[in-house]
DNA sequence: CAGGGTTTCACTCTCCGAGA
DNA sequence: TCTCGGAGAGTGAAACCCTG
């Protein structure tokens, strides 16, 4: 039996805080307030039994039992994201017409392959397929000009909307191959390439430059690239060096 | 010392079980 | 079936703590 006190919405709170390591970034990712993250992490250490976070350092950091309780509860965490979503697919398969929303990022690889899947497994339905950018996408869905979009979020809770994750994509930093340098020389600088970012108005610029300020690095850029693929062109080219996500460094690959 | 972030406290609301 | 009380989960306000 599972200890009183042990829920699934404490371990919803617990991973959210893991993740971000601050109660603030928890309790917007969760749609719930401070004193309510606190609330639920205290009663989840509480009914443990042991500390999982070290609340002493900024941003706090896991303490070795609650990196132990963090692999368990994530797997957890996981299946019954996966019921959810089979759930989902069983509700969908009644449909007549779905309106659905990809990633731009998607346009070559996902989005035919999903079109197939959807075709076979939804006979009787009707599909209308855009591509746009996420923000625009999580936008559309908000205004219920689609019903469903697979896009990038912050993780911050969106009125009206329920996310359901798919995949997690860390950011990584691409270099041009002859350039001899490590992560800590380009962010300090050291190599004298420029740094390229994405556009300000894309999501992921946004990602990526909350990511920098907190750990305080403040990088200047002479480009800003609208297109994902310029942008790993121009790396390869040796024009300067990016930081993305995994995904995005794979679709690059021809380069 | 100021500002941002976290915790504590007091309170409200909702849900659920027990008893009439 | 209805009422009542307890437990749990939420919020806002205020105090406290940490960092630059």
């Amino acid at each position: 039996m599972i200890k009183k006190g042990v829920t699934l919405r404490g371990i919803e709170v617990f991973e959210a805080l893991a993740g971000r390591g601050s109660v603030a970034h928890a309790a917007a990712m969760t749609g719930l307030s401070q004193p309510a993250v606190s609330q639920q992490i205290s009663n989840l250490e509480a009914a443990v039994g042991a500390k999982l976070i070290d609340h002493s350092c900024r941003p706090m950091r896991l303490t070795a039992a609650g990196e132990t309780f963090l692999r368990h509860s994530s797997l957890a965490l996981a299946h019954v994201r996966q019921a959810q979503s089979e759930l989902t697919v069983m509700d969908l398969v009644s449909l007549t017409d779905l309106h659905l929303g990809v990633i731009d990022d998607f346009d070559n690889d996902l989005t035919p392959r999903l079109a197939t899947i959807l075709a076979d497994s939804m006979a009787g339905c009707r599909f209308r397929m855009v591509t746009d950018s996420s923000k625009r996408l999580l936008q559309a869905v908000q205004d219920k000009a689609l019903h469903i979009a697979i896009a990038a979020t912050d993780g911050d809770a969106k009125e009206g909307l329920i996310e359901i994750p798919l995949a997690r994509d860390p950011f990584i930093i691409v270099a041009p191959a002859e350039i001899e340098a490590d992560g800590a020389d380009l962010l300090g600088g050291r190599t004298g390439l420029p740094f390229l970012r994405y556009e300000a108005d894309q999501l992921i610029a946004g990602q990526i430059s909350n990511q920098l300020s907190r750990h305080n690095i403040n990088l200047t850029s002479q480009f800003e690239i609208g297109s994902h693929l310029a942008l790993m062109a121009m790396v390869a080219r040796g024009i300067g060096w990016t930081i993305t996500t995994s995904f995005g460094y794979c679709r690059a690959q021809r380069f």
